[in-house]
DNA sequence: ATGTATGCAAACCATTTGCAATGAC
DNA sequence: GTCATTGCAAATGGTTTGCATACAT
């Protein structure tokens, strides 16, 4: 799609005006880590993101997604989540639709929860001595499916 | 302080309860670190509480310590946090004022963030087919003194 | 008496690190 | 040519597990 690519040019150009302001080398395997984030893979751990690379037949190491990772993160192209498990996982953060997260406590499915009252509440409270950036809201509880899965326990 | 004395009665029986309804055995162990908890550590994390647990004379495994604290969080007497390292941080849940964070990510600062307007909020959005029992909020950003390093930084 | 919980040590697994080889500049 | 970055393999460190022993019931 159009848009996409268009999206994909803005954050390469973000990564390149990054890596130039601190002095990092441009190395095909960080564009190319960014260009599979962007293309393919809106949500993902690093396993799944290492068999991604391995599929389109662009070998990376563990090492060099971790390091990349971390400038991804500098530069806030891309965010980083736990949900109470021993997992991160990650998210675009360019021009993707902001959301919250929605955890079941039963069976880890993790759900977006997008509300536009509860981000202007959030954005537009002022902090005393914090300058914010980002933030991330968490809710945890049960899902439709498992919620059903007490009710008939209890029966 | 009474007051103290009083929650941790409260607590211990709920966690009785708890184990009661589950057919867990109620080991000294369990007390202990329960007890501990409300009494010494608000904030902790695994190894602090290892160590405090040691400095009381009652010395117990780590297996232990983890396999208890699953079971407190399943009760619903502590809550966990993961702020981004791979550390996870526990804070006691029963009467304990209610608070968002702030976390610096410059120097990992951690601070409480107490909001009454934004908790009524988060509580009482009503979420489709999603039954929430507790949340996080955690904001990212640049604490007082690294704000401050940062300005200088520039100049 | 039964079987759950404990302590210990080993295993696990996501992430990090050290180092020689590569390649961006 | 220089030095940051890579891949690899080993190390790290928080958490989990297996098993024999202890102990709550």
């Amino acid at each position: 799609m159009d848009k996409d690519n268009k999206i994909l040019e803005i954050v390469k150009q973000k990564f390149t005006e990054y890596l130039t302001a601190n002095k990092c080398r441009k190395t095909p395997e960080r564009y190319a880590i960014l260009d599979l984030i962007y293309t393919d893979q809106r949500h993902f751990d690093m396993d799944s993101l290492y068999e991604a690379m391995n599929k389109r037949n662009f070998r990376v190491s563990r090492a060099t997604l971790y390091n990349t990772m971390q400038l991804l993160l500098d530069c806030k192209l891309v965010l980083k989540h736990q949900f109470g498990q021993n997992i991160s996982f990650y998210e675009r953060a360019y021009n993707n639709d902001f959301h919250h997260h929605l955890i079941c406590t039963n069976c880890h499915e993790i759900q977006e929860y997008k509300d536009a009252e509860l981000r202007t509440v959030i954005q537009n409270k002022k902090i005393k001595r914090f300058t914010p950036s980002h933030y991330s809201l968490y809710i945890y509880g049960l899902c439709n499916a498992c919620a059903k899965k007490e009710k008939a326990k209890k029966i």
